[in-house]
DNA sequence: GGAGCTATTGTATACGTAAACACCAGAACC
DNA sequence: GGTTCTGGTGTTTACGTATACAATAGCTCC
């Protein structure tokens, strides 16, 4: 039945010899030296095919400790954010037959350490850790494994850890400049959970983002979420129950918005015409949401390669602080905002 | 600056050295083997703690060919309910120390069966795969291996390989039987994509709901997507262009409800007042959305651990046909379906 | 008290690879 | 024609583990 009936040995040594030539030189085929000639290469190769050979990269990652594997450590696979930058990330990896490692943390710092232990344990060659907050003393272990490690908006680099952060500032810009000239004067903001890092820099970036547009910002305007759905909705709900209310609301991510869409609808409240909402990321579903979400889209290919590139000049200079790296995102205008009504301003 | 300064070898012989005892019995601890004596135990624990060792599972994955590592190959990261699937997975196996390596298909066959030989490549234990259309052709070179392989929802067993199916049937079923207690009696469907095995399965469920309430089936009110929200969109457009309309509509998925929902609001019609929309899969944004989905919740968790025992059970006697299991979902009655509108019926 | 048993520990080994190094034939050069 | 170089190939080796097997001490049982 099966081609191979009595489970012959299958290594290079098994694929030499019946090619034969040495070990050597499969193992040069296969890894595309240049030092072979073309003849042997090609009748080698043919050989690896009828074989049906498939070499064994445990091999190497025990002799050499390294997996050609790169890790992944995210908060929330339920946030398509992250499963949308898996996606990309494994799109690049998989061309040079490398693989991702994904370890989720929940939110729990319990789930980091352990996420953190599984990619020792399977020689990673890098790790990207969009966990939102991330402690030096908990990625410890993987600096001292000389292990190179990539951030996203920790926006803090240190030795054998670089950083990729998300530009907030020039997103957020983009979104309130926009608001502005359709009329919007009281923007209210929705952001990430209170206390996180990455949470106060989005608020700060909201905060700049109105200074340069001249716009003054009211602090009852501001409510924290927690990057999902139901913070969003909570959020919007408290904003709601004021007596002033903004005209349009920026939000930490596209959840978030999400849930404010929904709590406005709970509300009876019409967007755009009543409020306006904008997201931040650009998931793909943000515009099958009805009103289609303005949003800020994140590039998640060019994201994903400069993780890969901070790695890269991680792995050939290790030891030294690690490169900081930004992408913009561009803001897509779609039916969660226009112009202000007129009824309130 | 580092703890272990000039990187001394760590293995478990280096670790029996320090705690007087043999790599035999560190082997034994670490595999958490009931012959140590319980001081031998707790001390070579703390010798290992102490040094911060590592195991390195690459050893055992060359020598025994098993890499406690599961494959999972999905079509599509950007559709939710596969990152949701992965999560529950990953969640089953990290428990016991193992890993899951997830591959997709873009809905190709050139990377499926790019995804097959990256299982072959890191000699994975078992694959779940949940790619559509999956032909023996594909996973041929898994069962040479003798790698146990669960499908979802192939609804065929082979020697080696396993199916885990979602039932349709008693889905559809309690849908059909919810929007008829509703008063409806004109439901139409939007399926999969045209020629798929599982879009034909579905829409067979469908049928047979129907044939099973008492009301009629017509074929005008079916229409094919594609299980994305651009398909759902589209499919729901072509719907409404008719003259006479369905009352309801029931979707292959949540996505491709989500789709029907954009089009209905972009043709001005109400949901749930004017048509009913059902979706199926239960992805965690289908309350998200306005209004919120009513669906078919699939019990992930459920079907991870379903699909783990059934690569379990191959991996007992392969060779015998694969087990066949079958999880049901639970209809979740939100606010996208609501008594038929008085006015058509 | 010896045979048999159990609990606990130790010894030795093979898995497949990439790279360091050795080797050789022929070309190039003076 | 000897020397040096280079393109191409072969030989050898170590990586860290789980397990088969061996070994020992202490115990039970008649």
């Amino acid at each position: 039945m099966s081609p191979r009936s009595a489970a012959q040995p299958q290594n290079m040594r098994t694929v030499a010899r019946r090619a034969g030539v040495s070990s050597a030189t499969v193992s040069r085929v296969i890894n595309g030296s240049s030092a072979v000639k073309k003849e042997t290469a090609d009748h080698v190769r043919r050989v690896i095919a009828e074989m049906k050979f498939i070499p064994n990269p445990s091999a190497t990652t025990l002799k050499y400790n390294r997996s050609n594997t790169y890790g992944l450590i995210v908060p929330d696979l339920n946030n398509p954010f992250f499963p949308e930058f898996l996606l990309n990330l494994e799109e690049a990896l998989v061309k040079n037959d490398q693989e991702v490692l994904v370890a989720t943390t929940q939110w729990r710092e319990a789930q980091l350490n352990s996420s953190v232990r599984r990619m020792l344990l399977r020689r990673v060659d890098g790790v990207v850790i969009m966990a939102s907050e991330v402690e030096t003393r908990s990625i410890e272990p993987i600096l001292e494994h000389r292990i190179p490690i990539v951030t996203i908006d920790r926006r803090k680099a240190e030795p054998g850890c670089g950083d990729v952060c998300i530009d907030f500032e020039s997103g957020m810009q983009a979104a309130v400049l926009h608001l502005k000239h359709l009329g919007h004067r009281r923007l209210g903001f929705i952001g990430g959970t209170d206390g996180l890092r990455t949470s106060q820099i989005r608020l700060r970036a909201f905060q700049r983002a109105l200074q340069e547009a001249d716009l003054s910002f009211n602090e009852q305007f501001v409510r924290a979420g927690n990057y999902r759905v139901d913070g969003g909705d909570a959020a919007m709900r408290a904003l709601l129950g004021r007596a002033d209310r903004p005209t349009a609301i920026l939000t930490v991510n596209d959840l978030t918005a999400f849930g404010a869409l929904r709590a406005l609808h709970a509300y009876g409240i019409e967007v755009p015409t009543q409020m306006s909402v904008v997201g931040f990321d650009g998931i793909q579903l943000s515009d099958a949401v009805h009103p289609a979400l303005t949003t800020v889209v994140v590039p998640l290919k060019e994201m994903a390669k400069k993780c890969l590139d901070a790695l890269e000049k991680l792995k050939k200079n290790t030891g030294r602080r690690g490169p900081l790296f930004s992408v913009e995102g561009t803001l897509v205008v779609r039916g969660s905002t226009g112009p202000v009504s007129r009824s309130r301003s």
